[in-house]
DNA sequence: CGAGTTTGACCTGCGC
DNA sequence: GCGCAGGTCAAACTCG
């Protein structure tokens, strides 16, 4: 079957660059809560985070929020948008293995380096499959209990790429998916390149005038 | 034919 | 020890 990640022929893409008096796509709800670290309620560490950067610098979104994640490692919070509303939420990692790396517990069974941040995203779409910009491949679907809607894993198609995410439908709001990355791009969004591509080369056109 | 999906089997940790 | 649950693997399958 087709993959549903497979860029299908759109639209043209929206400008690179927001406006300066445009809506950001991504603002706080609540943002005295973003500044509050539940790992650290006391406020003993740095809780800054540049969720400008973050969220709102370019439309490449899955691949600048790589600048923020291993901030957000450290905090949660709530963001919304006109059009969906997003949760992010930290996961802690506590195990170390023999070498004295902090290690992620899995319930498949093996521990795993904490080398990869990992973060959630809770979207109100009728649509299961964000299109983020990367391309995915589909490697495993679960049920999972207390959810009439089965979780679905994909890996990042791109040969160097380690990242996962998790895709499932909330059984007590439908109309939320909740997606988990796990880990950071190490190439560039393909989107946002297709998207570059025909920009520079009329920049480079036009510089010749 | 290559890339991606489907789906049952398998692995491992956890709770009882 | 056993069963359950979550995560992954891989063969079979689909589609362009």
């Amino acid at each position: 079957m087709e993959s549903h990640h497979h860029t299908p022929p759109q639209p043209p893409p929206p400008p690179l660059l927001l406006p300066p008096q445009s809506t950001p796509p991504f603002f706080f709800t609540d943002p005295s809560s973003m500044l509050q670290n539940p790992l650290d309620p006391q406020g003993m560490h740095d809780n800054s985070i540049d969720w400008v950067n973050i969220f709102c610098g370019k439309n490449n979104f899955a691949g600048d929020h790589a600048k923020g994640i291993m901030n957000m490692m450290e905090c949660g919070g709530s963001l919304s948008s006109p059009l969906s509303t997003c949760s992010l939420m930290a996961e802690s990692y506590g195990a170390v293995d023999e070498k004295g790396n902090k290690v992620e517990k899995r319930r498949g069974g093996r521990l795993k380096k904490k080398t990869q941040p990992r973060f959630a995203f809770q979207t109100r779409s009728a649509n299961d499959i964000l299109d983020d910009g990367y391309r995915w491949r589909k490697y495993g679907q679960k049920a999972v209990k207390n959810s009439i809607y089965p979780r679905s894993y994909y890996r990042c198609t791109h040969h160097t790429c380690n990242v996962k995410k998790q895709v499932q439908r909330l059984s007590n709001d439908t109309s939320i998916v909740v997606t988990t990355y796990e880990g950071i791009h190490n190439h560039p969004c393909e989107k946002l390149m297709e998207t570059l591509t025909p920009l520079l080369k009329q920049m480079q056109f036009l510089s010749r005038f």
